[in-house]
DNA sequence: TATTCTTTCCATCATTTGATGGAAGCAAAC
DNA sequence: GTTTGCTTCCATCAAATGATGGAAAGAATA
C-alpha cells in the first residue's frame, strides 16, 4: 500500500486531490492575484482552513499546480511523439496540432496557466519545464539535425511559435469565439483548421528545399 | 485653445497623461489584479488621492488605458495600411509584421494588456476593438475577397492567429529570452524572421492557387 | 492683496484577503 | 469505552488595498 501522501496525490476523490483540480482551474481562469483561497476554497464547498491544512499557503497551491501541469504535458508530449514518429512532416504536424489542440481545449487551464505565466511578472523559484519541452518539440520536429545536442535559438522560437499559436485560440475562446460567432464544436474545427492551414506550409516548404 | 481636459489628455507632461502613462505599462506587467493603485502612484512618484483626483476608480482608470490603446492602434493600423497598399501580399505582410513587431517591442503594454484581456475574465464594459480591427486587417489581407461586408470566420481566426503570434513574442520576452539565451536586439531580430518565416507561406502558397 | 479655483497630500475607513489557533467531529486502534 | 491521530470548521487576526474627507499648498484672477 501507498503512503498516505501518495494516496492523496493518485486518488481523485481525496480532499487533497479535489482542491488542487479546482485550484488549477480557478487559477487557469483568474490568474494568480485574480485567485483568492476563498474562492477556491468555496467552489470546493469547504473552509480556507481546510485548504491551507493540506497544501499550506496560497504560493505552495500554486506551485503543486505548476508541478501538476508539467507532468501531465510532459506525458502527453511524451504520447504524441510516439504517435508521429517516423511519419512525414506534414503528418506528423497535422497529427501534433489536432491531439495537442483536443487536449488543450479539454484542460483549457493548461493553456491559460501557461500563457499567464508567460506575460505576467512573478517572482515564483518553482516554474514550467517549457524550455525542457520546447526542446524536446524541436528535436521531434526535426529541427536540430545540424545540432543534435543543442538547440538553435531559431528552433526554439519556432515550436513555441507553433505551441502559443494552440494556446492562443484555447485561452482566447472566451473572447474569440464570440467574435466570429461560432458554437464551440465549430469553433473548434475552425481552429484545427487556421492551425494546420497557417503552420504547416513554412516547415514543409522547407524541408523540400533542403 | 483647447479645453482643460482636452490639454491634459495631448500634453505629456501634465499629471493626468503621466499617471495614464505608468498605469498602462503597470497593468501592462502585473496585470488587472495584480496591479495596486499604490504601485502606480508611487511610481509616478504622488499620493493615491491625487491618483483617485484624477482618474476616479481603479476600473476606471483601466478603462482609460484600454481606452488610449484602441485609439494608439487603430492609427497605427491605419498606417500601416497605406504603406503597404497595392504591393504583392508576401511583402506586405512582410512589412506588416516587421513594423508591427517594433511598434509592439517598443509599447510592449499594448501586447500585455491585450494578452491579459484574451484569458483573464474580467467584467467590463469598455473593451479593445480587436473585432474591428480584425475585420481590416482581414480586408487589407486580402481574406474577404468573396465577401467583403463581411468577414468569415476563418479569415478572422488567420488574422488573430498572426496578430497574437506576434504578442506572443513581445509578452513572452521575460520568459522566452533566457530560454534561448539571447541580447535584445538579436532576440528581436530573431523573432522577426521567425514571424516571417513561419506565417507568410501559407498565405502565398493559397493566392498561387487561385 | 484678497479671493477663488485647482491640485496635492495626510490621516483615516471599510473591505478584502492570506493566514492561524483551537475546538469539534470522526474513524481506527487499543 | 477510551485513547489516539487525522480532518474539518468557526472565530479571529494582521496586513494589504481601494477609496474618501478635509486640510494645506499653489496658481490664477480680480
Amino acid at each position: 500500500m501507498a503512503t498516505p501522501l501518495e494516496k492523496a496525490h493518485k486518488d481523485p476523490e481525496s480532499m487533497k486531490a479535489r482542491i488542487l483540480a479546482v485550484a488549477c482551474r480557478i487559477f487557469g481562469e483568474y490568474g494568480f492575484h485574480g485567485t483568492t483561497t476563498r474562492m477556491i476554497a468555496q467552489e470546493v464547498g469547504i473552509d480556507i482552513s481546510t485548504l491551507h491544512y493540506h497544501w499550506g499557503e496560497k504560493k505552495d497551491l500554486y506551485e503543486a499546480v505548476i508541478l501538476d501541469i508539467n507532468k501531465d504535458l510532459g506525458q502527453k508530449l511524451i504520447d504524441v511523439e510516439k504517435i508521429i514518429h517516423g511519419l512525414p512532416l506534414s503528418e506528423r504536424m497535422a497529427i501534433a496540432i489536432d491531439t495537442m489542440t483536443d487536449y488543450f481545449f479539454a484542460r483549457p487551464e493548461i493553456s491559460n496557466i501557461m500563457l499567464f505565466r508567460y506575460i505576467a511578472k512573478t517572482r515564483d523559484n518553482v516554474d514550467l519545464r517549457v524550455p525542457e519541452f520546447t526542446a524536446d518539440i524541436a528535436r521531434s520536429m526535426g529541427l536540430t539535425r545540424n545540432s543534435p545536442h543543442h538547440t538553435p535559438p531559431r528552433a526554439m522560437l519556432e515550436v513555441l511559435a507553433v505551441m502559443n499559436a494552440i494556446h492562443n485560440f484555447i485561452s482566447g475562446e472566451n473572447f474569440f469565439r464570440p467574435m466570429v460567432n461560432l458554437e464551440r464544436e465549430e469553433y473548434i474545427k475552425t481552429v484545427k483548421e487556421t492551425l494546420k492551414f497557417v503552420l504547416i506550409p513554412a516547415f514543409v516548404q522547407r524541408e523540400g528545399e533542403t
